[in-house]
DNA sequence: TATTGTTATACTCTATAACTATA
DNA sequence: TATAGTTATAGAGTATAACAATA
């Protein structure tokens, strides 16, 4: 593992300075709810991810090729709306570090068929155990029964019609 | 409104190219989830908000300032999560726009009071109108009831113990 | 000593335009 | 003509260190 990457080490953990202030017309807002909700989430992500010195989006990467072996780089990037141009630079890096491969399939001659390296394998299967656990406490915040309705939102919120 | 800022013109809308790829991994994520929720939001936000070019934490510092008239940089900041340092640049914008003014009031004299001017309030008082309607969009993904639902679980969540 | 606001700086994220090699 | 991947580039977002004025 190479490369050091830059992470965030304030990263939004502390609570506002309650009463102080009034936000009601943010906490009425289910975008704003949602940033928020999300600043929250990345906190204790990289309190569980922190060794492993993986954003949330390269993770995303690494588990969609793992059960996707073979995928394109346009397919992945239009699936966590990463725009392709922008998505060169991501795989590169995760390449440099050994743990992704881009490979000329005979199919498609302009297309990358993305692999997992052998290390990349052995890397991201702790890092699902790691994630497992960071998602379990996140469910743990509303408990099991309400945290998979929570999830159940979301995705109906995510794909209207 | 003299200075223009970049904003999105792709934000994410497309739908991903569905069935092509094993998504499961990341659908139950709730981190991820919530992630792509947000990004879904976003992209209405732009809908509705474009003309005002505004982006959502600007829109989330006018009304905090609107409702909270001479509080100072580091309440709204922490508030937000946006660090002090980096805070100072979004205030100088929304100052070069005419929309908010620091004051030295007499208390502490190192403070910052935030006003809006008057410019500052005949334009949130628009924002907050066209906001509204992007608000109930959003609730109509799900339905009043479910919308509200949400609302109450992303708070739940965002605010653990 | 601690806090409010500030400048300087650097890395990351997200966007557009323009290119190449294939299809 | 259109698509997959690429380079170059620029603005916005987020982090650290160090400082002046004030508490």
């Amino acid at each position: 593992m190479a490369i050091k990457q830059k992470m965030p080490e304030t990263s939004a953990r502390k609570q506002s300075a309650a009463g102080l202030l009034n936000t009601s017309p943010l906490d009425a807002s289910l975008g704003y709810s949602l940033r928020r909700a999300e600043l929250s989430a990345y906190a204790d992500y990289w309190a569980a991810m922190e060794a492993y010195d993986i954003r949330p989006y390269q993770y995303a990467v690494l588990v969609l090729i793992r059960a996707n072996p073979g995928v394109s780089q346009s397919l992945i990037s239009e699936e966590l709306r990463i725009q392709k141009t922008n998505f060169v630079a991501v795989i590169d890096r995760l390449e440099e570090r050994g743990l992704t491969e881009r490979r000329r399939t005979t199919g498609d001659r302009r297309a990358s068929a993305l692999f997992l390296t052998r290390t990349g394998e052995t890397f991201v299967k702790k890092l699902e155990a790691t994630h497992a656990r960071y998602e379990k406490k996140l469910m743990s915040r509303l408990g099991m029964k309400r945290g998979k309705l929570l999830l159940q939102m979301l995705h109906d919120f995510s794909t209207p019609e």
